[in-house]
DNA sequence: GATAAAAAAAGCAATCGTGCTGGTTTTATT
DNA sequence: AATAAAACCAGCACGATTGCTTTTTTTATC
């Protein structure tokens, strides 16, 4: 992928639907193809974002290239340029896609489960393990010195934080009293999860700690609680 | 750097002075070189490594090429392929002086300052905001997806483990009476501040919360120090 | 000072990734 | 069924990187 950065600065809302514009209805000579076709691109698109996600977890950022995504997605590397301008083009969309990806986890495990400490702590661990966010991470760490990848990365990462926030805060209301704490308590789990799933995977943590901190990390946050 | 791993599994102690192999001392027809030469060429050994480590930090892993590793340091690409074989043993031989690196500022800050919790917990922060440990994370990632970068971890790993168990266990012999708390301890320590250090590098943490965390993380330490 | 070895530089072929262009198939609308 | 616009595919040319080989320079010892 990469290719040394450039100017760029790309609107994110058009990385995330570039896709052909849905005329609106109607129009005398205007033709107003509805969306039987874009579904098909969109799927296709989706395809080749999940292929991208499989090869940023295989191969990691730097052996992510375009015939590889191509491959992985069963298609022509043609037709994946047809539908992503460029590589980095693909990478930003992937970015975004995972992220929505983080945040629909976060709510589907919130609607499911009761609402305590314990549950919403595991959740996220368990979201750390998976693919998801191992490319996220791989994103993550190329955005550092990617110009353009990290301009992608910055309104994301307000996103994700905003959303938690909200949910967290909407799951615990008691907690509205004191947000100092609040965001300490969110800081902390996110962190520390963070940091260990990400040791985790190179074996930068014993295996049988996990479970220790965990609890810890609950222990601590029950005692951030207000009531 | 990059390309297909392959058989590889290079004994790591070779990668770290593969330089001329000094003869012991005399030896009649033997032509005893004592390390005049040797000294200049690990001197350009180390030359080459902190380039390399600068070049990972300015470009990341995915951007970081021979050439510019080598124009970093100021050298032919020539001269460097003397040096190290490939551009992967360069990698490799990287991750091993980074290590020292940390090791060495680990120690370093634990025999001037005095040993508290707190003057630890603060210096393994700085730490973390250096280059050494940004140059680390970038390889650490790599390892991830490559099999031999992740062989030449992994002991590093274990090292830099058991050193820090060593030195902590050092500077506060009576967490001896516990054990289990003292890895708790240690685990929390390393994996929230790392966590948080990734995060800040790409705006993934926010920076008032950053003294909060520091100072829970310290408080925690304390709660769970034996007497 | 001569000489041999190491260090450094320069050059080479091969590979690979990228972006793009031209052409083919599919799909949707009239 | 015709047509136009997509979605898709194959292929090209450029640039960059890699590992290796060959040549020059430095350096150390006799």
């Amino acid at each position: 992928m990469a290719k040394d950065a450039a100017i760029a600065a790309t609107p994110v809302e058009k990385l995330a639907e570039k896709g052909p514009d849905k005329r609106p209805e109607k129009g005398v000579a205007e033709r107003n193809e509805p969306t039987l076709q874009a579904v098909k691109s969109a799927k296709t698109r989706a395809r080749l974002i999940e292929a991208a996600i499989r090869c940023l977890v295989k191969h990691g950022y730097s052996k992510t290239t375009t015939p590889k995504v191509a491959l992985e997605a069963g298609l022509s590397r043609g037709a994946m340029l047809h539908h992503f301008d460029s590589g980095r083009q693909l990478m930003q969309a992937t970015l975004i896609e995972l992220n929505k990806k983080r945040l629909r986890a976060f709510r589907r495990a919130a609607e499911t489960k009761e609402h305590n400490v314990r549950t919403l702590v595991r959740a996220y661990w368990a979201q750390l393990l998976r693919p998801t966010f191992i490319a996220f991470h791989e994103l993550a760490t190329a955005a550092r010195t990617d110009k353009e990848l990290a301009e992608t990365l910055e309104p994301v990462r307000v996103e994700f934080r905003e959303r938690w926030h909200e949910l967290a805060i909407e799951l615990f209301p008691e907690w509205r009293q004191d947000l100092r704490r609040f965001d300490l308590s969110l800081a902390l789990c996110q962190n520390l999860l963070e940091g260990m799933a990400l040791n985790r995977l190179t074996n930068g943590v014993e295996e049988r700690d996990i479970e220790a901190v965990l609890e810890h990390l609950e222990q601590q946050i029950l005692e951030l609680r207000p009531s």
